[in-house]
DNA sequence: ATTGAATAGGGGATTTTTCCCCATTTTGGA
DNA sequence: TCCAAAATGGGGAAAAATCCCCTATTCAAT
């Protein structure tokens, strides 16, 4: 396991796209692009393969199979050492703050000068980040959200949560709340869309990782 | 919630034991049984409903609904401050660990004589343990295996834990391990087993609270 | 006055998890 | 060399979790 800092990873289901960028970054001079992957699953059996680590991910958003936000999320835990910069071809703000949530060193979209994608490029590669005006404020307001304590929940969800770190069932845990099953399953639905999360797993790690339980 | 010293909580399904434990106690000095309840559900019941915690709880291991073990642990989680004393019919070594390591002040077989029983109570119930050479000579033989690091786990093992406190499913653990789903299925058993969970919640907060993961 | 959030609950279906049983092959020690 | 543990996989069934849909009440804020 050995990064390899010249070595750029695509990962973009447009050949086309793939293709140019890869022309365009090798212009810019020491870079090699040692590979062209068309979604995230790819790129988790190259990583998987491979044992040399890219010093670079360039990362499409919509792709098909596993899409850019979730191979950023796989990323972002499996390797979070791999610097990646996100190109897309839209600039929805949701998508924006959610790539660079887990971990987005800069977000581009696909339409920018050449110059522009060199900077961020270079940018990226030595360690830095790669700021635009859009991302710079979207980040701003996304800050302020935070700094309120989070998504923050009511005491009944709070409860729900805390005995959702437990080893109980749903089952029992309505019965300790003295609700109905159905009643849980409410808020267990509600807290995994507010978290973002797939499953009481996820939404375990959440609570934890937020401070929202202690171990 | 304020805790009254004095109270006393006997949880135990056998009639007659729980009437003499009342008895004795009661005749030890200023000590007042508040509840005699014969199983866990009803322990959580009642003190849910009450707002005083009691000073100690006398608790039988071998009860119907909730035994002696789902109690304790309960009680660990909700109600550390309540000092438990166990009461057993029998010295199984692995149920005196379960018992002690969830937090027991001590641990008395029922066949002892008053006095013993006496000394147990006021050990307990002062804020200390209660010891007997049993008890003493199982935790100096556990504190050696915990102390190696703890149970140890081979390469795949926790290689699949680590994956465990993801969002993904067993199916998708399979795939990403190149392994068969039911090769997975087989070594969650025995990480269930190995960590005495019941299932995958308690399996990830195990692995958070004894360091085999990190947050 | 009305709207929205919090709270509580139901029907019904699919998917996942969990729990038993079992077998084979490989591998590292005693 | 032989045994035990690790690693792999299977059948089958019950329980739990997940995901849609939907309703009603209360209470506070606009």
């Amino acid at each position: 396991m050995k990064t390899q800092d010249k070595h750029i990873v695509i990962v973009d289901d447009h050949l086309l796209v793939s293709n140019s960028l890869k022309r365009l970054v090798e212009s810019y001079g020491p870079y090699t692009v040692v590979a062209q992957l068309s979604n995230g699953k790819e790129l988790v059996q190259y990583l998987g393969d491979q044992s040399d680590i890219p010093g670079l991910i360039l990362l499409d958003v919509k792709m098909p199979v596993m899409d850019g936000k979730e191979t950023i999320k796989w990323l972002h835990q499996q390797h979070p050492e791999i610097p990646v910069l996100v190109l897309s071809m839209d600039d929805d703000e949701r998508t924006i703050i959610s790539m660079l949530k887990y971990g987005a060193k800069g977000y581009i979209l696909k339409d920018v000068e050449p110059e522009v994608f060199k900077k961020a490029i270079e940018d990226v590669i030595h360690g830095g980040f790669f700021h635009t005006t859009k991302t710079s404020n979207i980040l701003i307001k996304e800050l302020s959200e935070i700094s309120k304590p989070q998504t923050s929940l009511t005491d009944r969800e709070l409860e729900f949560l805390k005995l959702c770190c437990t080893e109980y069932t749903y089952k029992e845990i309505a019965s300790q709340m003295y609700l109905s099953p159905k009643t849980i399953d409410g808020y267990r639905e509600n807290l995994f869309k507010k978290f973002d999360v797939k499953n009481r797993i996820g939404l375990v790690m959440y609570a934890l990782r937020n401070g929202y339980i202690r171990i």
